[in-house]
DNA sequence: TTTATTAAGTGAAACTGTTCACATTAACTA
DNA sequence: TAGTTAATGTGAACAGTTTCACTTAATAAA
């Protein structure tokens, strides 16, 4: 399971959709490897371990390997999220009209106060937190947005775990982490730390200045 | 430059100020590689690597550790950025308040319209996108966070790398490139793409599933 | 003191991911 | 049809990290 492989592969899905869309059929690893920034052995290396196979000489059929990596994406069934607290940065996310283009759904927001988004601005509804539960079940979340407040990430958390919920996108920054006692080996957490990719910029710009004199 | 460090550094500061505040004296590589997720050698890798000695026994003491981490991260520098496009994302990030307990200071933001955001909430001032190059200049910025919608991206971006900026946070799905023309090297980009991240949770969760049966 | 213990420090092994070099196959060319 | 070229596919070399196993030093205990 190459670690970097999955973002190289929603790179290449990307791409993938650009070239179709203008009007390409087949694509070379090399191509492929210029756009997404990595070396073309790489794409074949990627492709050979995801079963894709090409044409000696002609390249990839781009429909193919949109189709091949529709199904390792998840693309074939609904890829739906909730968003768990809508303050200013869940608020904006809820907004965020990108998700679609990427065959993502937004279909929930929860937050303690119900009437933070105007209804015509974002046409999601938002449910009080209470009904987490009720909303993770009923709805089958598999995944949740964490955009609360630092104090009150453990405990929604652990509330959304064990109300099935397997994946997460955590802005707080609270680094979260899957308790022994359940099985842990199946929840998924990225974490969006804003303030930490500042710093590690300053750091690098910092070691930069070090280096040249 | 072991790439994940930059990454453990920031962990262990942020672990190392905790304890602190806790009232701890001293620490050992075991706890905080617990506290950071790691294995304790590689703490004592990292430190060696960063010419930080502790004592045999003793483990090390948190206030140099401190100290050194806050000059390896640049903390001894101000730490300031501006944020381009106030928006939905770019007007939560300014609102934001985690930043200055990191040292980190926005400082302006810049937008076409000047009045998105309400004095009394953010007091920092947006200024329109004409006076960039002179802000920058100005306030010898170095870091912007970019926050503006896909189309506007990469011209900004080109325009900020003129202006002096070498640090960059960026918001928009485009994947910026320094061009070759200037002297790239430099040039410090951090990609944070919710979309994509999303998409990752969803593939893995889909592999997940894939290898239980 | 001497002995035991604890944790830093580090060379070497093991592992992971990337790149190289080349075999393979398909298409084009003469 | 034979020869050339362009691209895939992959074993092997390589580089970078992580982990292991061991040494060293400091403290505590007997």
């Amino acid at each position: 399971m190459h670690g970097d492989m999955i973002i190289r592969i929603t790179k290449y899905y990307r791409i993938l959709h650009k070239l179709k869309s203008l009007g390409l059929e087949r694509v070379f690893a090399n191509n492929l490897g210029d756009a997404a920034g990595v070396n073309a052995t790489v794409v074949r290396k990627d492709f050979s371990l995801l079963k894709i196979i090409g044409q000696k000489r002609g390249g990839y059929e781009i429909d193919n390997l949109i189709a091949s990596l529709d199904k390792i994406l998840g693309k074939d069934k609904p890829q739906e999220a909730i968003i768990v607290g809508c303050g200013r940065i869940g608020g904006a996310l809820m907004r965020y009209r990108g998700f679609a283009s990427d065959g993502i759904k937004i279909v929930a927001g929860l937050d303690i106060n119900t009437h933070v988004c105007d209804e015509q601005e974002c046409p999601i509804p938002i449910y009080p937190l209470e009904q987490l539960e009720e909303i993770v079940k009923k709805k089958n979340i598999q995944v949740a947005i964490l955009t609360v407040p630092e104090q009150e990430a453990s405990d929604l958390f652990r509330r959304l775990c064990e109300a099935g919920v397997r994946g997460f996108l955590n802005f707080t920054p609270i680094g979260l982490k899957a308790s022994k006692d359940e099985e842990d080996k199946h929840i998924i957490i990225h974490n969006v730390n804003i303030a930490l990719e500042l710093e590690q910029i300053f750091y690098e710009l910092n070691i930069s200045d070090n280096h040249m004199l």
